[in-house]
DNA sequence: TTATATCAGTTTGTTATGTCAAGCATTTGA
DNA sequence: TCAAATGCTTGACATAACAAACTGATATAA
């Protein structure tokens, strides 16, 4: 993981896959996105609709990042009217897996209405 | 969020676990906190050393929350001085197979530094 | 015996992040 | 002609996270 640290410092994330795929992943509505459009390619406002509750500057800013990453990709099909058209790359399809394992956890241990 | 949505209105996610699940692990440092704890506990300051990063208020906030929904479990040895000490629970340690598959997608899909 | 360091946090004030409400341009369908 | 849908953008605002300092206890080093 590091190279040298100074014994008790603090670890080095400098570039850890696990890390940099926790940042990306932990980002407000970003799974909430992905797990939408795990079946099937949307629209804008329909994506807005399945995710449920992100608001549009949020999600465009999401989407765009997404996108940016090569998780999502963006088409503008050319009819009249144009319809844009979201949907998940193969890196983003591969995250299936870990909404997978999220949803046998939240199944598990989540069986109640969380109290907040 | 609502009982009787009319047509297409929003999707109806009260209470689907994986949504919920989502909404518990998407906070930030959630993940980072729950990858650090799998390797054994931890006392307050050597979390935040391993966790990297995150400021002790939030750190402390994030702990108590994951406390009360049982993912971690904060124990005060009552030796002098007295010690805290952080560990996963049962639904914690479950967590493991999330973390294992974003550390999968990771090493697969963000090779190269992510440029931000 | 002061000085320094560690522990587990809390407090303060600033900045980043996300949210809300509204609007815009286009294009159907009624 | 009008309301409604599409795909966003804008600006004001609220909340969350930030760094930095600090508390008060103990322990170690000079």
């Amino acid at each position: 993981m590091a190279k040298a640290i100074a014994e008790t410092t603090e670890a080095d994330h400098s570039f850890c896959p696990v890390y940099e795929a926790i940042n990306v992943l932990q980002e407000k509505w970003t799974l909430h996105i992905i797990r939408s459009l795990l079946d099937g390619s949307k629209g804008f406002n329909e994506l807005s609709r399945a995710v449920g509750g992100c608001n549009p500057a949020t999600l465009a800013q999401r989407v765009e990042k997404l996108e940016h990453l090569g998780i999502i990709s963006k088409t503008i099909h050319s009819t009249m009217p144009p319809r844009t058209s979201y949907a998940l790359t193969e890196a983003g399809q591969a995250l299936q897996a870990v909404i997978e394992a999220i949803d046998r956890w939240g199944r598990r241990y989540l069986p109640k209405p969380p109290e907040r």
